[in-house]
DNA sequence: CGGGGTTCCTGGCCGC
DNA sequence: TGCGGCCAGGAACCCC
């Protein structure tokens, strides 16, 4: 738990994805949230003698490969992209093989240097979330409606392999442009569902997400639309094909999801 | 502003 | 066995 220690060095990989991190240096840690894929750590500092301070967050996107550590010493790790040394000796650390992640410090709750969290729809659990909600806000755009998916805008978190088991439990082609309330019911209905599940079985692991125990997660084995491509469908039995769309491998069936 | 396309990065896998 | 080539994936970024 970092909660409550004081950063006191900061380093980072020269790549400007990363070389933020070190901007975190002199700032206590007060708590740490989720929102959608990004992590997002409050930092206060005292800045004089008369009670001033000011506030940033620490924003962290583990990317694909992504991991964070908390170690007593911190380890020669090639793939090591960000460091931060605490007050009580601890070191935490980011490491990514694959460089897709990102770390940015930002003045407290000013995010117009990360578009997507600037823009980031509600979580997938928020009760406010209804089919009304969901539908209006699917409406907005004339995109195709695994791009919106993908665009984090109508629902936080939703990536490639959660939007095609989706959209293939709902029946929804994924390159429809405009869908019903009905149908914007049946869609979030049928994300909540797929992420309750796959929390259920400790989450997806296709190469390297671990659990915090080092654990893989155990949803991968209950995919019945991604990564199938070739196999046929475990509703109707025909091929589940794969199409490129907006440069997003996706996998769908070509009976239930048609137009 | 919205939409579409490009780019970043590297281990793993495929085929020769 | 070795090696070149290709692929995957989230979101910033660029351009119209």
């Amino acid at each position: 738990m970092v909660v409550g220690s004081t950063i006191i060095s900061g380093r980072a990989h020269p790549s400007p994805k990363f070389a933020e991190a070190s901007d975190a240096t002199g700032y206590r840690i007060r708590c740490l949230e989720r929102r959608g894929k990004y992590l997002l750590f409050a930092l206060t500092n005292s800045v004089d003698d008369k009670g001033g301070y000011s506030e940033r967050q620490l924003v962290v996107h583990l990317g694909m490969t992504g991991a964070l550590y908390v170690n007593d010493s911190l380890p020669d790790d090639p793939y090591q992209r960000a460091s931060w040394t605490l007050a009580d000796g601890r070191h935490l650390w980011f490491r990514d093989v694959r460089r897709f992640g990102r770390i940015a410090v930002v003045p407290a709750n000013d995010y117009r240097s990360l578009p997507t969290l600037h823009r980031l729809g509600p979580e997938p659990f928020d009760p406010a979330l209804d089919a009304a909600v969901f539908h209006s806000s699917l409406t907005k755009s004339r995109r195709r409606i695994k791009t919106q998916l993908l665009s984090q805008r109508p629902i936080a978190g939703i990536g490639n392999i959660y939007a095609d088991e989706a959209l293939w439990r709902a029946r929804i082609h994924p390159g429809t442009r405009r869908v019903g309330l009905e149908r914007a019911d049946r869609l979030l209905e049928h994300l909540r569902e797929v992420l309750s599940e796959s929390l259920q079985h400790g989450g997806t692991t296709l190469r390297d997400y671990r659990k915090p125990d080092g654990d893989t997660g155990r949803n991968q084995k209950r995919l019945d639309c991604y990564g199938r491509g070739g196999l046929p469908c475990r509703r109707c039995g025909s091929q589940l094909v794969v199409q490129i769309f907006d440069q997003r491998t996706t996998t769908r069936c070509v009976i239930c999801q048609r137009r």
